[in-house]
DNA sequence: TTTATTTAGGATAAATTTGTCTTAAATAGA
DNA sequence: TCTATTTAAGACAAATTTATCCTAAATAAA
């Protein structure tokens, strides 16, 4: 048994959180960014990425426009109520939150699993944090060098 | 996109912790269990469970005799050093714990992803859980009752 | 020793996620 | 209008995870 490659998020989840990242510190300066742009600037696969932001368009997280001058971008004044849970609900859906940790077909107090109650904490902490960390935020860290989106 | 279904643990491990809970419950009660015992109580496919817990021998989490009157159980005076944590990295290795949040190559402190301390504190809280929950605990909660591997 | 039972382990297959490629639709400028 | 550029969207392919099937090895009892 070699290991899995688990980890907190699908990759389609982090290119996307990513991409809004980027997008959201080029918004700030008023830029439009074509997907060409944003792949580069988070080392993703170009195809893929597209279709993970076109997604997030369809959910309202991010705009596009289409031909020459067109690209994606975030409205500035919408940016700070943009939350990290709606991008990561959007892609990978709430059973991180709510699912059961070990499988059961629900998570339920009545009928808890071993494990239920060590979970409920972890996943309400992850919860509160996606629930209040904002893409201005984020944005803010990447556009000041406190944060980094490649390396 | 229709959402993933991401969770915390593989398949794998949500399999892996509930065979080692079951077996360990039954190992209280010095019964040595079959596969097939296992995967009826925990409501998973025989051959991949039984892959699993064999890869749980080799890791020495659970012990086993084959042959008639054999299977699988663990150690009573072991239960109680047995973590959560060995049989989740055993299984999914440590990349939910060590690995970024957002897929950059490793984590670091000195050059962090713009959700890094945000991160890093779910992640200590999940692993110090894991690391103090050990399976003497959950096989004893399931065995008064108090919890469930099936519904 | 022979047979039955059970774990061990490999090959293979199905399902899901990740990724590519091609064409269509929208838009701006010449 | 025509062309170039860019997002939208679907078909397809590769990689990984999940799952099945078959045979070997170990062991206990007749
Ligand atoms: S029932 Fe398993 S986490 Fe709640
Ligand atoms: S660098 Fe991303 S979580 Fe630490």
């Amino acid at each position: 048994m070699t290991h899995q490659k688990q980890s907190m998020f699908s990759k389609s989840c982090e290119y996307g959180i990513k991409a809004m990242i980027y997008i959201a510190s080029q918004s700030m300066l008023d830029r439009r960014v074509k997907i060409g742009e944003v792949v580069e600037h988070i080392d993703s696969p170009v195809a893929f990425t597209a279709k993970i932001v076109g997604a997030l368009v369809k959910e309202n997280v991010v705009q596009s426009v289409t031909g020459p001058y067109g690209g994606f971008y975030i409205d500035k004044h919408r940016m700070s109520q943009i939350m990290m849970i709606d991008i990561v609900t959007a892609i990978d859906g709430d059973s991180i939150f709510n699912g059961c940790g070990l499988g059961l077909k629900e998570c339920d107090n009545e009928q808890p699993c071993p494990m239920h109650y060590k979970f409920v904490k972890i996943r309400a902490d992850l919860k509160r944090m996606l629930n209040s960390t904002s893409i201005l935020e984020l944005a803010q860290g990447l556009e000041s060098g406190k944060s980094i989106l490649m390396r």
